[in-house]
DNA sequence: CTGTTAGCGCCTTCAG
DNA sequence: CTGAAGGCGCTAACAG
């Protein structure tokens, strides 16, 4: 900038209110910055402007991956950022604690004015030593401290909702893949027991071996398991699937052992992908809501920003069931 | 940091030695500023550290959308990024030339060390307008000035494999689903020119009935152009879809049509994302090898940034053509 | 080993 | 309308 005002013969003051349209400047001064900035092609520096101003008027979304789930979500909060002036960035933790404490760190929020997370890995202990004034909102299944914002789904109802609709149209020995339970995913702790009360609401035993474990949350684990349950002859005529991802193993694993979906099988996921529902039949599963999510954490978030100073919220996300092919009540 | 300073009764080039871990600093002094920092809760600001650097440590992967494929090569590109010490963030342009080119104006370029740009809007003569000397890698299938290095697929040979390997399986009529000749993506028209070669070199006519196009690349599109063209009577025992994702769209038009796949009607899509292996009866896809293009543009980014001032690269990553159920070569 | 000086590029404030 | 001064927070270079 001092280059251009050398080359204009004016003042780096009057380059800045030419480039930022700040200060009205006379014409011919104008015209002459302006030629000094073509030709040297200058561009503000943004770091620069960062330090002094005190804010990036940039947003971090830290997700574990880029993948599948986030993947979407990310797309439906990029524009409702973006609409405020703002840039959007992702940055991935692989949904390890380290990671996620390092972007909770002073030192990275500092490069954001505001941050959503994607929370796997942390538990309530971890977060309760995060200090910070910054704005945050955390999304995801894990329990969190009172004070942050905070936005989840409705799981327990949602696998509630799946299995007994599975229920209804006549399963009685339906798998809870992935649904363990366990401490460390309250994700699957919590479709858990929405499985559970289902067969206990329909007056059903609530039978262990049903609940199987995953490596992963991945297709191809869904899969393995699933195949490893065939194998196994344990009888079954239905599987609610952790999440999508997940079912899609599934799907996979019955039609390799010749198992019919819905005739022999129903089958329903939870967070209704965009593939979910090309799939054949149909993957009938637990609408997640990605929009609305969006839209709530994004609303906290610019609410935070704006100055906001009240008692952070705790808002549980509803879902609600799409059926469709693979469970009988389905087109 | 002047706050530590004074708290512990030091200067702050004091303080920055012990934070940093630069010079030596005696162990008493060392302690009194550690105890500082603790209480004061001081962590070093990024923004200051880069503007004063001149490097931000950081890369960005600036893609159309956060989805699919650009979700599962970021997933590949992040561990290649931190690897080398630095952070990797995920930008999105839509796809409009304009984000693209805002993503590539000196003031954006400044923020990173070096870029990764899917390019995917932009034609030659705006990218022949960027002029700057930071390091960008280009991906994608758009035509590029010589001076960016360029990592892009090897189209025309994956759609030819995929096609000619229908042929060879008996397809006589195969739908180019999505395979339009359009000069805004060279993607398609590349891919296109390797379905007709397929049909030349079996000496099989060109049938221009067959490219089919579709409104975007969503699964959406592509099942709704499909059933058009079942609606229409066009007769066609094979479908090249232009992607797997546009090929799942594929998948549900037939499945809902009662044509059976692969014995009715061939299907291969183009990607081989994670979740086609899984789509019953497996789908048959041109394997990008994601992990390669990542390997090979995080190279040529590195190279780049370490100050190679060599003549840019242009490569083409190979494919590979992944057989599964179906087609009729499959399992 | 520790402190002082200077400057990265910008913009708010105040003076002319 | 234009310019000069000062500082955002950090660290390289040099001085003590």
């Amino acid at each position: 900038m001092a280059d251009v005002a050398r080359e204009a013969g004016v003042s780096v003051m009057t380059v800045s209110n030419v480039v930022n349209e700040r200060l009205p400047v006379n014409e011919p001064t104008r015209a002459r910055v302006m030629a000094a900035v073509e030709a040297l092609g200058y561009e503000v520096n943004l770091t620069a402007r960062h330090l002094r101003a005190g804010r990036t008027d940039t947003v971090a979304f830290i997700v574990p991956s880029f993948h599948d789930y986030f993947g979407e979500v990310s797309d439906k909060i990029a524009p409702l950022i973006e609409a405020e002036g703002r840039h959007l960035v992702l940055e991935r933790t692989s949904g390890s604690p380290e990671h996620e404490m390092a972007a909770l760190s002073v030192a990275r929020l500092q490069l954001y004015d505001g941050v959503l997370l994607s929370v796997v890995g942390l538990d309530r202990d971890q977060l309760d030593r995060v200090r910070t004034a910054k704005p945050i909102v955390l999304l995801g299944e894990r329990d969190v401290p009172d004070r942050f914002n905070h936005v989840r789904l409705a799981n327990e109802e949602g696998a509630r909702l799946a299995t007994a609709h599975m229920i209804e149209h006549g399963s009685r020995r339906i798998v809870g893949l992935g649904c363990t339970f366990d401490t460390a995913h309250m994700m699957t702790s919590d479709r858990r027991i929405g499985w559970e009360r289902a067969h206990r609401d329909a007056g059903l035993d609530v039978d262990a071996r049903y609940v199987v474990p995953i490596s992963t949350f991945t297709s191809a684990a869904g899969r393995d398991a699933l195949l490893d349950v065939i194998a196994s002859g344990l009888p079954f005529d239905g599987v609610f699937a952790v999440t999508d991802v997940v079912a899609l193993g599934a799907v996979a694993a019955l039609a390799e052992s010749g198992l019919r979906v819905p005739t022999d099988v129903q089958l329903a996921g939870f967070d209704n992908l965009d593939m979910s529902s090309f799939i054949p039949p149909g993957l009938t599963s637990v609408d997640a809501n990605h929009e609305g999510v969006a839209e709530t954490a994004v609303g906290l978030l610019h609410r935070q920003m704006a100055g906001w100073t009240g008692p952070a919220e705790h808002v549980v996300a509803p879902v609600r069931l799409v059926v469709r092919g693979s469970t009988r009540g389905g087109a």
